[in-house]
DNA sequence: CTGAAAGCGCTAACAC
DNA sequence: GTGTTAGCGCTTTCAG
């Protein structure tokens, strides 16, 4: 049996309110009978019970994460970004993974609710009306990444996806590419038809044909979605909506015989560990991801302690971040 | 306010045993009863308390994995495999990163078994005499993974690393290279120190002569270090202690102008995601990490529920890969 | 089949 | 300074 509160109380021969003053380094306890309970707490190899304290003060120190794949190399920054937030300001952490379903979604922020978490990251792209009706009835507060929905009283921190795909493809465009074609993402994820939308926007503003092939966020999708822009459209520059697309894209690329940048000039986005690894190096709009982690928990730390009232959105800055892949920079 | 057990039974004007049965699935309540009780939880929207459940029953469905950085591509497909086992067996996970720093274990170890997790997955390479005393006091069930500690009670699920690094240093022999050079990783993770000996022993078997450079488990240090064996060395072939080392060493040997397969030929080992989207593909030594976090919960869950006394072992299959980083495979 | 009451390990007034 | 007492929200005998 673990030893309890009562045991080390008995053993140290004071009362259970003294030991939970030394716990909580409550000043007004005697040198003396500090140093014992200490004593015996260590003997006794105690540790408190922070789900009884959670009960007695109605407060928890518990936050969770939901995502979609942690297995998916854009969210481990995100998620250590959280972490390593959620540490720092004391609390423990959960994660749950739910591929993007929204049942499982909502069975998971049931059961962090039920582990009376004080708080929710949440990172989904599938919330529907009802979802959202329910999450609002919770009485816990929650702060979305990479996903804004309008009138709910949920905090988000995110980018300005439309204007980082606006600029990509001027970028592109500003190199003298006018068969600029972009590879889109999930037309459920909101980020997604952002940067489609700025593509397209900046397509239009100077007056180019645009071509987009909508397909998932993966490899595996770049792969076969480029074989079919290739053979209809004859791009000499791509944009893709993240970086797995565009990876997949010029592996097709390459193995159709054309060259990156030479023939297709590529930019992804997101900026995931790999794209520094890739042959050629690939060019992207970095998101700070950690940083977006990190004020995800600090904006739910905000409302856990009741600091704000009225809902907050944070947009943080991206960077575009000229590599190999979209030429007009030397080999390193 | 959140609602409790207490508004429910009131509203529903029964006692809060009975409001307890239904919550539990008992079924002897009558069925009016229960439709009464489950509506007005539905009217309030009640959640009942994980944190006063456990103390009443004193027993959690919480568990926890420490591991050393989830930003490392080797580790968020054990993390899912063990969340999803968590979770298909009904346990919340906590999760925690320790960049390897033994006095953050520590802490995180002691602090999730504050919030009185039933278990704990530990992936660390830095567990000194002291902590693994520490550890074995606490009276909580831990399975270790990647990572085997003698005379201990603790479970742990890994491969063989030692023969996992000699067949594919034979399998590079056999092909008829005599100069294969092993990059290594840091002399305090075992499993680094064990494909180690996988290689030397391969090595002296084959009367050659080895080559070592040691370094940490990094992209940057695969191409660090491979700066120096090409050039004390020249080697006609590599063993990489993982894919990241791999990688970073590919990245070098091109820059030097060499080919990969064709005058240096590459394996790595841990089959990590990004070794089927690389150029060339990265030939491996396969290993089941999913299986590994799957098995390790399934461990951990046995231990939790006192089924097996003893300390249990469990080596899992490694499977050499052939891709194109080694040759003698169609450039599909 | 349902209710009353005790108790899980801790904190928080309130006394002394 | 330290002890007493009453809960926190739930489960679990034990009656009835």
């Amino acid at each position: 049996m673990k030893p309890t509160i009562h045991h080390v109380a008995e053993r140290a021969q004071v009362s259970k309110a003294t030991v939970s003053r030394v716990l909580n380094r409550n000043p007004q306890v005697k040198d003396e009978i500090r140093e014992r309970v200490l004593r015996v707490i260590e003997e006794l190899g105690y540790h408190p019970s922070a789900i009884a304290r959670n009960l007695a003060t109605n407060k928890t120190n518990m936050i969770g994460l939901i995502l979609p794949d942690i297995t998916n190399p854009y969210f481990p920054v995100l998620a250590r970004g959280i972490e390593d937030a959620a540490h720092r300001l004391g609390y423990a952490l959960f994660i749950s993974n739910t591929d993007n379903d929204p049942k499982l979604e909502r069975e998971y922020i049931h059961k962090m609710v039920e582990q009376q978490v004080g708080g929710i990251v949440l990172i989904s792209s599938t919330l529907d009306e009802q979802t959202v009706q329910d999450l609002a009835s919770l009485r816990t507060p929650i702060v979305l990444c990479d996903r804004l929905i309008a009138n709910t009283p949920f905090d988000a921190v995110l980018i300005d996806d439309y204007k980082a795909a606006y600029e990509a493809v001027s970028f592109l465009i500003g190199k003298g590419h006018k068969q600029v074609a972009h590879l889109a993402g999930p037309k459920n994820i909101q980020s997604a038809e952002n940067r489609k939308l700025g593509y397209l926007h900046a397509m239009r503003d100077a007056n180019l044909e645009p071509f987009v092939s909508v397909g998932s966020f993966t490899y595996e999708s770049g792969v076969h979605q480029m074989g079919s822009v290739l053979e209809e459209y004859k791009p000499t520059a791509l944009f893709a909506s993240n970086d797995l697309l565009a990876l997949g894209a010029i592996h097709e690329i390459n193995l159709r015989g054309l060259r990156v940048p030479e023939d297709v000039a590529v930019i992804g986005c997101d900026d995931i560990p790999f794209s520094k690894m890739s042959r050629p190096l690939l060019s992207t709009i970095s998101i700070p991801v950690y940083q977006i982690g990190v004020t995800a928990v600090q904006l739910l730390d905000d409302q856990m302690k009741g600091v704000r009232s009225g809902t907050k959105n944070m947009i943080l800055e991206h960077k575009l971040i000229h590599r190999e892949s979209c030429g007009g920079v030397e080999n390193k």
